[in-house]
DNA sequence: ATACGCGCTTTT
DNA sequence: AAAGCGCGTATC
């Protein structure tokens, strides 16, 4: 299908502003406003990322098929959107502004692409277009459809870029035709591993540096492929077939593994198998063998895995390039540079990427072929997205598979109490791995915290914690300490007046800092030198109060003094690589106690660390926040996960929880390995309470700086709901909750309200939301506001 | 989002 | 009177 590029020039006259005098006639350019019959008949309709409802209406004089890319003109800039119909239309109401140009390099993105997005626009009560812009690519946003084709050809290129080796006769024969000068055709020339005749070769070439290929050369030369080619023709170059590759040895599957990969392979059409394995059972191999099975069934079959933001690093993409190392990967998450991240999303869009491995916004990627969906650690809350459109990508991913009657597979050692529910209730199958293929699972050992002397004292660290770890230490095993405050001291207190160190924009105090000696909110960032006297009083004797990991590093340092400490959490992350850097130390053995925040029990496996031990992780049990225990339960099961590993641990694998709670039925489940029972308590309180997923929430959010106006704005929301209920039949109808201040009342200055809604269907949710939602834009209130579905936090 | 206009306040 | 800005509104 052949598209212009350009759809309906403007008629820019641009010798507007060049009268003979200078005098600016008309300083805009005049755009065409094509409203003219003949000239544009057709009516585009548009979604385009910003925060309107509607699709906005272009003319254009030739049909664009729907799901076409193409810039249109939104104010004064112009943006990229998507087409989602265009028809003949008659005299336009009111003057239409034109389609720009379209992205006739991009192959129109897919009905059931648009379908998917339409859903999620309704589902989760935001614009289409802003939907569309999450999952677009932002690099298509700011680009013409010039740009977008050259890109496109230049992915085209280094993909078919050839190697070249130079051959005996060639090396000298190369090395004569350049002459003495010319560096950088020499430049070339050294990378193929040729030396001017006489130079001594005092850098050995390294292995490997003998071949080019043509993408390389580029970067060393404009005119570098060229040039390789040039001396191909001349008999000096080789080229170098690339290796077909070697499919690698499968590993032998356990008897868990293989049934699981057995049903998974039986499968026909949509279904969600919930696979649930300890940590260290071998998901990851199901996962492989099942993405192997989808894609040697089709030759056009795409599949797409999920993983959460931070498991994303080395260890799951290694897995799959190596398993696959013939097929076209994409990866897809924030990390990526704007312009890459396009490279991938339109391999996929393409359906040349086979394997697309992502963060929750591939989701919304567009997958032709789309045939198995994989979803590891499904339970994790990074899959909700936290602000604009408040989708869960375990959800929508669950949705796809539907939609595509594809199989969906979810993963994880602790599965949220959503599929657990839902495998309960044989809407999803379940698969169970409870041995670990290597080593034994860790024993956790509970200990009480409420008499013991050391932490009566004010250290982080109990009798029972210090003697396990003295005992690591002198069997030379690492340990692994976490809690989950970074900074020294969660707050400065004034013991002679009561004065607290609290941020002057939120509702929480301000974290002491003792490294450089600052107060800082964690919240929204504020940050203040530390005060030498009491503010409020004048005294001179402010106390730190509680403990930050700083200060756990500290403490250790004098409890240890032979170990080598080694702290890693946001802070000592804060500049890119650091924590990398922190971790292969760990790694290598240049540290024996490793302190941090939750950061260190996620995405890496430390074979030498034999005890991991949560200092203080009580907090999670008397949270508001209804969700707490579970994601408590998990990170404990997690980070138990990093320990064990260690095959020459003389002491046996460890987990000890510091706690004052020692009897509490989650501590207990922990201990017991037991996810099955505490889900089942959880569930069962979820049922008597009517919480999820034994209905269905949404949640209003509203904010402002002035708390007056937030107020007012959600008694006028509770208003509208009870007229809208009492319009809604009886039995159906959700609850609407009085409104309540947010877990942080007050957020960088502005002052935050939530509205609860329930029901027992989510039809009558949905049912309600669409009309209380347009009630209240009906409002125009001025404050800020957005309705949050599923929420998971409060 | 981004930009603009309106009406109010503050500044000159 | 001019400049400044908080707020509401439209973007096709």
């Amino acid at each position: 299908m052949a598209w212009h590029g350009r759809a309906q020039c403007e008629s820019t006259l641009t010798s507007g502003a060049s009268g003979a005098l200078g005098i600016v006639v008309n300083p805009q350019p005049t755009e065409a406003v094509a409203n003219a019959e003949a000239a544009s008949p057709w009516l585009v309709q548009v979604a385009v990322d910003a925060p309107i409802w509607g699709v906005l209406d272009y003319a254009c004089d030739q049909e664009i098929p729907a799901g076409m890319v193409v810039r249109v003109p939104l104010g004064r800039q112009v943006v990229s959107g998507v087409v989602l119909e265009a028809r003949l239309a008659g005299q336009p109401r009111r003057p239409l502004r034109a389609v720009h140009e379209v992205c006739d390099g991009l192959p129109p993105l897919g009905a059931d692409w648009i379908a998917l997005l339409r859903f999620a626009a309704e589902y989760y009560q935001r614009p289409l277009g802003e939907l569309m812009g999450a999952a677009l690519p932002g690099w298509l946003r700011g680009n013409s459809a010039a740009a977008v084709r050259r890109r496109l050809q230049a992915a085209q290129q280094r993909r078919a870029a050839r190697s070249y080796v130079v051959n005996p006769a060639g090396r000298e024969a190369l090395a004569r035709s350049l002459g003495p000068r010319s560096t950088a055709l020499w430049r070339l020339a050294g990378e193929l591993g040729v030396v001017p005749a006489g130079a001594a070769p005092d850098v050995p070439l390294q292995a490997g540096a003998a071949s080019l290929n043509e993408a390389q050369a580029r970067r060393l030369h404009a005119r570098g492929p060229a040039l390789l080619r040039e001396w191909r023709a001349a008999g000096w170059l080789d080229e170098l077939e690339p290796a077909p590759p070697t499919p690698p040895a499968l590993p032998e599957l356990h008897e868990e593994q293989r049934h699981a990969v057995q049903v998974l392979q039986a499968q026909q059409g949509f279904a969600v198998q919930l696979l649930f394995g300890v940590t260290g059972s071998g998901k990851t191999e199901v996962y492989l063998r099942a993405v192997q099975h989808a894609l040697q069934r089709d030759a056009n079959a795409q599949v797409l895995v999920l993983t959460p933001e931070i498991n994303l690093t080395p260890q799951l993409l290694r897995s799959f390039s190596e398993r696959f190392p013939g097929e076209s990967l994409a990866l897809l998450h924030s990390g990526l540079a704007e312009a890459e991240r396009f490279d991938h999303w339109a391999a996929a869009h393409a359906g040349r990427a086979r394997i697309v491995l992502g963060t929750r916004l591939a989701v919304l990627a567009s997958l032709p072929g789309l045939a198995l969906v994989v979803v590891d650690e499904e339970h994790d809350p990074s899959y909700k997205q936290q602000e604009g459109a408040r989708y869960s990508a375990r959800d929508l991913a669950v949705w796809r598979g539907r939609q595509r009657d594809v199989p969906v597979l979810l993963g994880s050692a602790t599965p949220s109490l959503e599929s657990w529910q839902a495998a309960a209730g044989g809407r999803y199958g379940l698969l169970r791995m409870g041995r670990r293929a290597s080593g034994a699972l860790p024993q956790v050992r509970l200990l009480p915290s409420q008499h013991d002397p050391l932490l009566r004292a004010g250290g982080p660290v109990g009798q029972a914690l210090f003697d396990a770890v003295m005992q690591r230490l002198v069997h030379g095993e690492q340990c692994l300490l976490f809690l989950n405050r970074r900074g020294y001291a969660p707050v400065l207190c004034c013991p002679d007046c009561g004065w607290m160190s609290d941020c002057p924009h939120c509702d929480a105090h301000l974290v002491f800092h003792r490294t450089d000696r600052s107060l800082r909110c964690h919240h929204c960032g504020h940050r203040q030198p530390v005060p030498r006297a009491c503010p409020q009083c004048g005294s001179l004797d402010l106390q730190p109060v509680g403990r930050g990991t700083q200060r756990v590093q500290e403490a250790l340092a004098t409890l240890f003094p032979q170990a080598r400490i080694a702290r890693i959490d946001a802070d000592t992350a804060s500049r890119r690589g650091q924590a990398e850097a922190g971790f292969a130390q760990v790694h290598a053995g240049e540290v024996d106690i490793l302190v941090g925040t939750q950061m260190v029990t996620k995405g890496h496996d430390f074979q030498r660390v034999s005890l991991v031990a949560a200092l203080n992780p009580d907090a999670g049990l008397f949270s508001h926040d209804p969700r707490a225990p579970e994601r408590l339960f998990a990170q404990l099961v997690q980070a138990a996960g990093r320990a064990g590993r260690a095959a020459g641990s003389t002491l046996g694998a460890e987990m000890l929880v510091q706690t004052a709670y020692p009897e509490h039925a989650l501590y207990q489940a922990l201990q017991r390995n037991d996810y099955p029972g505490f889900a089942e308590r959880e569930l069962a309180e979820r049922r008597r309470a009517g919480m999820p997923p034994f209905s269905y929430q949404a949640l209003l959010r509203a904010e402002h700086a002035r708390e007056q106006r937030v107020q007012e704005f959600v008694e006028q929301a509770a208003q509208l709901a009870v007229e809208l209920l009492g319009q809604l039949p009886a039995a159906d109808a959700p609850t609407v909750y009085p409104a309540v201040p947010s877990g942080l009342a007050r957020l960088a200055g502005v002052h935050r309200r939530q509205t609860l809604v329930e029901a027992a269907r989510r039809g009558a949710l949905h049912g309600f939301l669409a009309r209380w939602r347009q009630a209240l834009q009906e409002l125009r209130s001025g404050v800020r506001w957005a309705i949050d579905v599923d929420p998971t936090e409060f």
